[in-house]
DNA sequence: TATGTATTGCAATTATGTTGCAATTTGATT
DNA sequence: AATCAAATTGCAACATAATTGCAATACATA
């Protein structure tokens, strides 16, 4: 994480008289580059860091502050950064080694959402855009077909 | 779910002799348009119907049988069924009151991603695009700001 | 450093997801 | 239509993930 984000979630909990503590750091770096299995391993034993509870809580938290939004994808949710700390951008996801490619924003998807926003009449907040499948290293191990 | 489905999918199924059951169209039907509320209302309880375990297990075997795929979105997995089902689209899903309306497929955003994968070399198999907003009519109501 | 508030960790609870096994349903065959 | 083997389901028990209450700790500031 940055200086700057460091100091731009300080000063959105400070007006609700919240710290920046160690743990609510570590909640945000987990929420930068949310990766399946490193998050599974936090949230499921008490390792010696920071317990599970306290990761749960702080979500919750960041969520009211709007530090984070909470986009359903089927049934499930995933959380998202609001933009004011991570510039919005895309996703490549590969299906081996699990690898996250971040992908500036594009033009045509923004121009896509114009156009059946208002084909629709929907005003539309937020967005999510991610393509899965193998990474350059992976294409050239077996698995990869 | 059409007719047309149907025969698919139980063509699907009968290529490793499994049956087109109840628990099986209901669970097909959960995956068109899986919407948090209702889907948790049906695994949460043993409702009359048909039992949680049974959805489950269906819906690992249609995974088996890639009548559906599972796509990781932050630490968590949407189920998307194949193609050849329901044909590839996207969605505006509201805020308020969950509705989702589909979207057709659209040129700009396979562009795109062709664009972005030769510049990553990265082979794309699958891609979930979803667009969260207010919807027409949750607009005229309060709280859509 | 003393004080009130925010934050955390632990233990207990609830919700979500999985497994083993016996009972039921299926459709294929006689 | 009765029988049979295989597939499917439901129940109960279990495992894992997420939430809540409460007491202990850390924090900001006076």
């Amino acid at each position: 994480m940055t200086d700057e984000q460091q100091e731009q979630l300080k000063a959105v909990l400070a007006k609700g008289n919240h710290h920046l503590t160690q743990a609510r750091l570590k909640t945000f770096e987990l929420l930068v580059h949310p990766e399946p299995q490193s998050i599974r391993e936090i949230l499921s034993k008490n390792n010696g860091d920071i317990d599970r509870v306290t990761i749960y809580r702080n979500i919750d938290l960041f969520e009211k502050l709007g530090i984070v939004h909470r986009l359903y994808v089927g049934w499930k949710f995933k959380l998202e950064l609001s933009d004011q700390f991570i510039p919005h951008h895309h996703h490549l996801s590969c299906l081996q080694c699990q690898k996250i490619i971040d992908i500036e924003g594009e033009q045509s998807i923004d121009e896509f959402i114009k156009k059946v926003s208002a084909q629709f009449n929907f005003l539309p907040q937020q967005h999510h855009f991610e393509v899965s499948g193998y990474c350059h290293d992976c294409q050239a191990k077996e698995g990869s077909t």
